[in-house]
DNA sequence: TGCATTTAGTTAGTATACTTAGTATTATCG
DNA sequence: CGATAATACTAAGTATACTAACTAAATGCA
């Protein structure tokens, strides 16, 4: 009773879909429940976490492309949470950084993810929740391996300025080949 | 050395959105070079594994709203790929079958998941295999459970009616909780 | 200096995908 | 048997998110 390579993709291919929506709908949620979707609080975060930062890095660090986040930080610069001004030494360059207003409202936000999701995976035990974020980052690097031959700009290299980066995994093959690959693609 | 919370939170989270739009961009070069994007070619495939069903029984077996398989059902028809006609007993339900132009570009069609991603899949140990698939479905059981306070219709039940439904995992919890919770609350 | 190239961002167009609100049909119950 | 409720789907509106095409600014090189 082993399942046949078919049977994996496809039962891979629900849950991934499956976790797709789930998240969609959680941003829904947050939106209804808090007033910023999923992305705009995870974009709202990030520029708070920095003083100011420049778009394209802003792209980088939630890992989505340029326009996306011209429209992300549009919607948030309606509401007054973030502000933007060119760059006084490149006029390229927007600088985009957290308003009081915004500021506030992060102190409030909910966490990004569900929080029972949340919640449920600090219960882990801690070589569970290794294990988890192994086997992601392990999906990461499989999936974005892919895309490196074709689209050789933008393939959103360190994310996250985490003081720790990376958690070694526990799984033969390291997970981190594909962030290092990207890394270096720049 | 081990990881806080916020840490691993953060970085799954950034995990999570990097698979997602890794997905995406599949997704587009799946329609630049076949000329079908990955949810469409998912339901084109749903749809012809069985021989004609019901959008909302499509929309379940996809784990996508009504609405959103309406759309693509849409363009699949709008490209000649199914047909749609109504049920002659209840005539609010529309039936969606594959047609043979359909039928023969599937069998041209490459898998919905990434090819390198599926190589190497299939590569792992199996219990590296179990271990991915038994993770992916505890996440979807942790996120889903959120959902089911909220929205108490279409919580996307029954998915892929394979004939093994659901691998038993080398993980404690098991993790079709939430599925079997699904299953009961329509 | 001057023109080509690169870089940073925005705009336009398309697809997914949701919610909410509608329409048409069927089922239920007084 | 007729009014009401439930069901199946469609339509409208919004957000994310991409690519391709565009503008503006900076860089490089002859």
């Amino acid at each position: 009773m082993n399942l046949d390579s078919q049977q994996l993709t496809d039962q891979i291919l629900v849950a991934l879909r499956r976790i797709i929506r789930a998240t969609d709908l959680h941003s829904r949620s947050l939106l209804r429940e808090f007033g910023l979707t999923g992305p705009q609080l995870i974009v709202l975060r990030e520029v708070a976490a920095r003083e100011e930062l420049f778009c394209s890095a802003l792209a980088r660090a939630v890992a989505v492309s340029l326009p996306t986040v011209t429209g992300i930080v549009a919607r948030l610069k309606a509401r007054g949470l973030v502000e933007r001004r060119r760059n006084t030494t490149d006029k390229r360059q927007m600088l985009v950084s957290v308003t009081p207003a915004g500021r506030e409202l992060l102190e409030a936000a909910p966490p990004p993810l569900q929080e029972r999701f949340t919640r449920q995976l600090t219960a882990l035990q801690e070589w569970e929740q290794t294990q988890v974020l192994a086997v992601l980052q392990r999906i990461v690097s499989m999936m974005e391996a892919e895309a490196l031959d074709a689209s050789p700009v933008l393939t959103t290299g360190d994310l996250a300025d985490s003081p720790s980066g990376g958690v070694t995994a526990d799984l033969e093959s390291p997970p981190q080949e594909a962030l290092a690959q990207a890394k270096t693609s720049r």
